[in-house]
DNA sequence: GTAGATGCAAATAGTTTGCAGCAAT
DNA sequence: ATTGCTGCAAACTATTTGCATCTAC
């Protein structure tokens, strides 16, 4: 789900912290706020060069640590989208797939209740449990057609 | 699809080389001899240590030269299944995705046409134009539910 | 005050590349 | 003979980690 901006991440990640018995700091706090109030996929990288506009001081390692710790509480998760570097997006606990643009790199995000029905009985049948999946569909999107 | 070994790999990499000008070295039949005759979904440096037991002398940077040639020339495809290194494996034509147990590695295949279908369907809802998708249900295997 | 978090730099993992020599065509 | 291929080592990219310092609790 792409962020919206005016939303409750900042209480959402306090109160994971907590939970998990980890400490709220302002590193942990600008991070966030650039993850979740930013738009689309960034990488660690792109994620760590918004950071810095506000706060040049922060380390890219705290970058790192701070997107691992988000994805342990379940605030956030990755993917490399078939590229080198993982991408991040805030997860809302909704499940969703994506389309992927081989060109422009456009992430469009879908959700399919039937697939996600499919995957579970294909799962069944070979005695799997499921604890996650990933489907991405990779192409052109409609302007990448025309180019 | 799992390598069966008893079948036309040599034939396919001739044709392969031959169609794209490239040529027919030592080193690229014993490397795809050990991918295709081999099992499984081996990452670059286990068909490295495959490939040494016979040929010694081969470098790493062939395998991954090979590995990469292989899946330009369509016969191999490749994909990290949740984990740091890429796996490869054999590309038949028929396309399949994967159910990946997250504590033993093993990889079942498995092919759903109704699947295959609503990925085009949609795709052609966001208008975008497919050439490839990609499918992973992780869990627990059979066994290591007991565990 | 103390355990946990940070920033820096160094280390690591996986993969790619420059180059001189080798070999398929 | 030419051009592509190989092996080696060095380079590179993405990410993680050791450690001294700092800070939220």
């Amino acid at each position: 789900m792409t962020n919206t901006g005016q939303n409750n991440w900042a209480e959402n990640v306090e109160a994971a912290l907590r939970e998990h018995g980890l400490r709220l700091t302002a590193q942990r706090l600008a991070i966030a706020q650039a993850f979740f109030e930013g738009e689309g996929h960034p990488n660690a990288d792109e994620l760590y060069a918004r950071v810095k506009v506000r706060n040049p001081a922060i380390g890219q390692a705290t970058v790192y640590r701070t997107l691992r710790l988000l994805q342990e509480v379940g605030l956030a998760s990755s993917s490399t989208f078939g590229t080198s570097a993982s991408r991040f997006e805030a997860s809302d606990g909704e499940h969703h797939d994506h389309l992927v643009c081989t060109q422009c790199d456009l992430i469009v995000e879908f959700v399919n209740p039937t697939i996600e029905q499919l995957q579970d009985d294909i799962a069944a049948t070979h005695g799997f449990v499921l604890t996650s999946h990933r489907m991405e569909l990779y192409g052109l999107c409609t302007s990448c057609q025309k180019g």
